[in-house]
RNA sequence: GGUGAGAUACUCAAGUGGCCAACGAGGGCAGACUGUAAAUCUGCUGCGCAAGCUUCGAAGGUUCGAAUCCUUCUCUCACCA
């Protein structure tokens, strides 16, 4: 299957330039997709660009992956109705790193194992050369204001309905990226950009700057957003942005995420997110539509994605913290457990650490919880214990139990939870 | 630079001297139900066990009493130039 068909299939593209299907059919090309440093990590959302690429690769094309040090500094508007704020240069650095790192968990970009190895630019490279004079005068001469107001990303900071207008800075932007295209078009021989539908802007200036400085001809994919059935952000949790990195999103977190996928959204992801082909897929959503709540969508779609960002031991490591936490596991289970296994399991839950002889004088409730930042205050506990919310060890308990050395799993440490979901471990030094 | 409007809790938003820890909505959290879901229902959502304490952009002032009145300051927005 070719890859504007394999997108095609699955759900992924959105729009293309005219040509451009019949071009990449017939030629192996180069074709590319910035990713945004503003993070030292990048989150899930990054997850489709990249896969693309992927795509890409399997398809048989050279895949460029674009960090955009140079355009992170200025800021893309797309989508923002605020002003950005800059990033200083230290940071901006450090994300560059982040990121490049991340890209080469799934692209491959070995030359000796690959015919059409990954490559991995920094539009900085190319743009810390360019003068002011030079790029109003190479660059601002092809491309009129008047093209430039007529982008969406443009005209919705204008109109009168904007409330903070737009910065010269943000309005330069696509000038950035369409000088990108530009020069991986003429370095690279790159004759395709891919990315997110709200990039189709920003793209196009690029492929008219191709033509009109280079008059040359070049393409553009965009892929669909991806949303969510109940129509709140894909890829945010209330704790924040779902990462890549393990450190800030843990695998078992991450794993998650994507188990709670709700039944419409998994038929879409496991799709867009996997790999797997037509008939496998076909058949795992007519088997999840005859038992919706054994979820096979969501724990493949949950496999794939967890084991392909993070690896098989940390997937395994995840349905094993999921088991324990959500199974039938009761506080003998937990004490059955050795220490490695109980912190593999807990890894990424916030803990405290507390004297012995706390736990060895009897340590009450309220004071646990609210001492240690697990929750707020003392009155937050109380209400807690009110809605019979709070548990030990995985058993609920009441305001009158006191935690004494009994309570320890392995000698070390007791589970603290609030809810279903909400975990706290105290360790004891 | 001119003119006008405004700043209240996570967000929006009432409140214009005592009945205000502050209406309401959204969000969040929890409980029940479930599939670790959706929908629904219920409770909670400044600190404190409580008495009480600290909050309404900031600082002062008037008053027995201020989110509410006065002064100054800071910031935001809109329109005009």
């Amino acid at each position: 299957m070719n890859f504007v068909e394999e997108l095609r299939w699955r759900g992924m593209l959105h729009d293309m330039m005219p040509e451009t299907e019949e071009y990449l059919l017939k030629n192996k090309t180069t074709g590319y997709i910035g990713f945004d440093p503003t993070a030292d990590s990048l989150h899930i959302g990054s997850l489709v660009p990249i896969i693309i690429l992927m795509h890409f690769q399997k398809a048989g094309h050279n895949p460029v992956a674009l960090v955009g040090g140079a355009t992170g500094m200025v800021g893309d508007p797309s989508g923002k109705s605020d002003e950005r704020n800059l990033l200083d240069e230290e940071t901006l650095n450090k994300n560059i790193a982040g990121v490049k790192g991340q890209l080469a968990r799934f692209l491959d970009f070995d030359n000796s194992t690959s015919e059409n190895a990954a490559q991995l630019v920094n539009n900085y490279d190319w743009m810390k050369g360019i003068s002011l004079i030079e790029f109003v005068r190479d660059v601002g001469k092809h491309i009129t204001v008047n093209y430039m107001m007529a982008k969406d990303s443009v005209k919705k900071r204008i109109d009168s309905e904007s409330k903070t207008g737009m910065s010269f800075t943000e309005f330069t932007y696509q000038l950035f990226q369409g000088y990108d295209f530009y020069h991986l078009y003429k370095e690279n021989n790159c004759k395709l950009q891919m990315g997110g539908s709200d990039q189709w802007g920003n793209i196009t200036t690029g492929t008219e700057l191709i033509r009109r400085k280079a008059q040359g001809k070049a393409y553009a994919l965009t892929c669909k957003l991806i949303t969510k059935a109940d129509g709140t952000k894909f890829g945010k949790t209330a704790g924040g942005n779902v990462w890549l990195d393990a450190n800030r999103t843990s695998p078992y977190k991450f794993y998650q995420y994507w188990l709670n996928s709700s039944d419409e959204d998994a038929e879409k992801y496991i799709k867009i997110f996997t790999f797997l082909d037509k008939e496998t897929i076909e058949q795992l959503i007519a088997e999840h539509k005859e038992a919706p709540h054994v979820r096979v969508l969501q724990k493949k779609i949950g496999e794939e994605v967890t084991v392909m960002t993070h690896g098989k031991e940390a997937y395994n490591n995840a349905i094993k913290a999921s088991n324990i936490l959500f199974g039938k596991s009761t506080a003998d289970d937990l004490k059955t457990l050795d220490e490695q296994t109980f912190l593999d399991v807990f890894d990424g839950v916030p803990q405290a650490e507390i004297e012995r002889s706390v736990i060895e004088n009897g340590l009450e409730i309220v004071p646990a919880f609210a001492d240690n930042s697990f929750l707020n205050s003392n009155g937050e506990v109380r209400r807690a214990l009110k809605e019979n919310s709070i548990s030990v060890n995985k058993e609920k308990v009441k305001d009158d139990c006191v935690i004494t050395t009994s309570d320890l799993i392995a000698d070390k440490f007791v589970l603290l939870q609030r809810g279903k979901k909400s975990y706290f471990l105290l360790k004891v030094i």
